[in-house]
DNA sequence: GATGAATGAGTATTCATTCAT
DNA sequence: AATGAATGAATACTCATTCAT
């Protein structure tokens, strides 16, 4: 592969004034509709612009590049994403076990709402994966997993711990952008987030267990 | 959504003479350095011609756009997975957990080679994957598992176990997709595959166990 | 040709106060900058006025235009020239021909200075250079060497003396632009200067012999 | 200066067939009309595409970018001017002296013709000067002169020729550009060209003389 | 069957300038 | 006077596909 290029992507500038912030998410509105309606090899700054009842000129004030538009809107739901799941988490009432099932319930929930928009962006994913933000919003997500883990797995050494929040967390994210690729409808949703939330517990069990 | 075409997108003619499956094979061989060394975006008909050695109407006369040139390529790659993974479910020597175990060790290695090529191939994935005789060769894949889940499961009932197949496959194939998006070492490798085998055994241990 | 067009493009207003005065060298300074590290083709009123900590329109308070920024640079350079070269040639002290000789090399050093942004500034002469106040300056320039001419070549009839002006004014000035167009040192300015100096007293010389 | 590229600017293919050749000319042909009419900052690659009667996409099977077509353009310039020059030089009927003059005449008259056109390729030089080819095609040219040069100066030495030779052809080519930027009169351009060979006679002659 | 020249719609991005605040 | 958000025309270049030879 000779041509990957990573160009900057945040924003060009900050909304300050209402006004701006308006603009933004007047763009981003129409982005998801473009995304949504038009899927990702038809999701163009035009499209998006007058969608957005922008001119072309003043949506490339807010983002340097198409890319930048994609990468926010992604940002946006990982954002999303992981404050629903970090309240799952941090929430003392349940013991970890059930935390988790009701976190894979959530999350798979989650991916399969708007998944026509969800299923365009992770098409368009070329374009602003390698962005070097991409990882500073993913690490975040990870660091308020792995404190779980702790709980989840007392009995288990660091290393242990290490990969199996590697392997969940991977298993989660891949199979929640898989299975919600297809429409599903909600009894669906719940047997198979059931048994994804199964086997991880099955897991986890067979972690925890001294001789393990 | 409300552009999505799905075109005819097997192959126009079936190379009856030799001089026509050597031209195929070399414009299959052909796209796949393209897509190594230049990306999905950058994979264009003209570069794929221009490799094979062969004219731009002439591969036309093979593959009747540039979908089914990815589609194929996707189908080889199917149908050889499939064959692999056909040899290790069918072989009576191992106990069925430790063919699964196997299996995964086998396949998660095999979607780490050629990363570069398959990570493209993946990006490409909006050109051709809502032809229909995609899943017509997925549906083959599936059923030679289905066959060796009542050999895994057999105490299980049929709609757990139907529910066991889909999750385990689309498990495998998604983190599997991801895993193999960034370059790996041996022992990387190695290591996640022997995680995922362990929760796919955790899980298939629970669900054996008659109260499950 | 059919659409060139000429516009007004001297200073709207003539900067009164202090604090305009500032501003005008600010833009005027950073407009230098900007040609030096951009080069013409990037050289943009934004560019220029985020570069001098001004407003775009500010800018355009002092500018009618971007040609006449451009235009006051070379305008200024013209003026820095023509007085280096006045004080050169009104010199008592040296004969007329060595202070030919300290013209050309004068001259040719001073356009090595800052080529980088003198090339640019060449490079966006389409812009400026219609404009019709840039006639006025040149005059200025000429009329001084015209009167030099009259010490420099006595013999010389009228015609001759005029077209003499023309040639060693016009071959100066293309041939200083031209030879700055690439980096010269030290040793390499001097030597050329000399064996233009050389050339024109040659021709000098000839013309001054009672039978040419 | 931070961003100056340069790129690949030969053709993209060798016109072989006839139909090729007729395609490539009538670019070039309406690259010169829309030079001429529209000037350099209005030569777009559409319009030239039009002019020709040539879709734009054939446009870029000839040529790989824009500054191919204006470095082809002045690239036969050179070569025509060239081929002339040869010609007058090489001239054993005149004496060396007499050359130069008819050489020095020849080439204004020349560059003074389609001044218009000339005048443009000019200011869109930035686009293509920088092309690597460059250099070969302005070498060749030289070399012709320089032989010449052991004609014209029988008694001086290597490093005065080399500098003479240097600073002749410097002087021609700019004062040549310089002086065909606006519209002369044949008499106009006769005068100037006889003053300018005056002046090279008279350098010529000085170098000469043994004291030289 | 084979060729490869021709097409032309499509796309991201820039930039001079204005004008409401 | 100063600001800087908004405009939108303009432009270089790509690429899947066709079809006359």
């Amino acid at each position: 592969m000779s041509n990957r290029q990573t160009a900057r992507i945040s924003s060009r500038k900050q909304p300050q004034q209402a006004r701006s912030a308006d603009l933004v998410a007047a763009i981003l509105q129409a982005a998801i509709q473009v995304l949504t309606e038009h899927g990702a090899s038809r999701f163009t700054t035009a499209r998006v612009a007058e969608k957005a009842g922008v001119s072309i000129g003043s949506l490339y004030q807010y983002f340097p590049n198409k890319a930048a538009i994609l990468f926010r809107l992604q940002s946006d739901e990982w954002l999303h994403t992981t404050q629903m799941l970090q309240q799952i988490l941090e929430n003392p009432e349940q013991p970890p076990l059930a935390r988790l099932r009701t976190l894979v319930q959530a999350f798979i929930r989650s991916e399969c709402e708007e998944a026509q928009m969800r299923g365009a962006l992770n098409d368009a994913a070329p374009l602003y994966r390698d962005a070097p933000e991409a990882d500073e919003v993913r690490a975040a997500g990870r660091q308020i997993f792995a404190v779980f883990m702790c709980e989840l797995l007392p009995e288990a050494g660091e290393p242990t711990r290490t990969a199996a929040c590697d392997l969940i967390l991977t298993t989660l994210s891949s199979v929640g952008k898989d299975f919600s690729g297809n429409p599903r409808s909600d009894p669906q949703i719940t047997a198979f987030a059931d048994g994804l939330a199964d086997m991880f517990s099955a897991y986890v069990v067979v972690l925890n267990q001294p001789s393990g």
